[in-house]
DNA sequence: AGATCGCCCTGCTTGC
DNA sequence: TGCAAGCAGGGCGATC
């Protein structure tokens, strides 16, 4: 569900609400949650226990809380339907709370991991020596790094015999890029979904980039992508993005540049959605 | 070795 | 109205 955006915007929610508070202790409601820690759940809370969280760093989808004065992170990822929420201690849990860290301290609020479908989770992790969880080394650098290099990824499309949006979802090649974003970005530079990568000229990637780098930083702007209360930030507000949706969801209605129908096509058990006039299946497709 | 597929879940919407 | 199928912002591990 996230992608980069959305959790950009919850990292930064937790940067001023979590950042440099100390747990008194966390709780585990549902075993799934914390599947990636695995030493378990009794485990995971112990060694979360007394720590103060450092500033919240964020990778593609990932985002993680240093622990102070250890070498380990807590490591967040959302899946499809996760939500990290700062609410009142007072508040009544969520259906769906998963796991509860309490703080010591007397602001009163406590961060919440509340996960319908459960392909979310936290868990506890070594860093390396650039400071990332060790269990996240294979994914790749995001759009909006300023070291991410455009080159190598450039060379890596032209060497993968594989098409275009599966290189976008691909995380070890760009992180971040989900379904959404991906085909906001094919959209605007007008690319169909299944082009190979092989064939990609240095300035065709430039401008994907390009494009992926603007949609981003769009949606980063007005709080991310909300098509339902699913994907809130940590003060469980939506973010307003999907008004500015050019392509995803839109099967039916008028390409906004060319005016014919947009579609959707069933793919790697999701959609795409597309515009068959300005983006031009290829040839041989298979 | 690299690419692809199935599956992990819950809940909402759609169509018979 | 009831029920089943289809669908949803993702990623991992098994398999070819």
């Amino acid at each position: 569900m996230p992608e980069l955006p959305e959790v950009e915007v919850v990292r930064r929610g937790l940067e001023r609400w979590v950042a440099h508070r100390a747990v008194a202790d966390a709780e585990v409601l549902h075993p799934r949650a914390v599947r990636r820690h695995e030493a378990g759940a009794d485990d995971f809370t112990h060694r979360l226990k007394g720590h103060r969280v450092g500033v919240p760093r964020r990778r593609g989808k990932y985002l993680w809380l240093p622990l102070e004065d250890t070498n380990q992170s807590v490591l967040a990822h959302l899946g499809m339907s996760g939500q990290l929420l700062v609410q009142p201690a007072s508040a009544p849990d969520e259906k769906h709370l998963r796991i509860r860290v309490r703080f010591a301290d007397g602001l009163g609020t406590e961060l919440r991991f509340v996960d319908q479908r459960t392909f979310g989770g936290l868990s506890l992790h070594d860093n390396t020596l650039d400071g990332l969880p060790d269990v996240i080394a294979h994914i790749a650098r995001d759009p909006l790094d300023p070291l991410f290099d455009d080159e190598a990824f450039h060379q890596a499309l032209r060497r993968k015999r594989t098409t275009i949006k599966r290189a976008l979802l691909d995380q070890s090649l760009i992180s971040g890029v989900g379904n959404i974003y991906a085909d906001e970005a094919l959209w605007r530079a007008r690319v169909h979904y299944e082009r190979p990568t092989a064939g990609f000229t240095r300035p065709r990637t430039a401008e994907l980039l390009g494009h992926v780098r603007d949609v981003m930083n769009a949606a980063l702007a007005v709080g991310g992508t909300s098509f339902d209360s699913l994907y809130v930030n940590v003060n469980g507000e939506s973010g307003y993005f999907d008004r500015s949706l050019d392509a995803y969801g839109r099967e039916g209605l008028p390409c906004k540049r060319c005016g014919t129908p947009m579609r959707r096509r069933p793919w790697m058990n999701r959609s795409s959605y597309f515009c068959p006039t300005c983006q031009r299946a290829p040839r041989v497709s298979s």
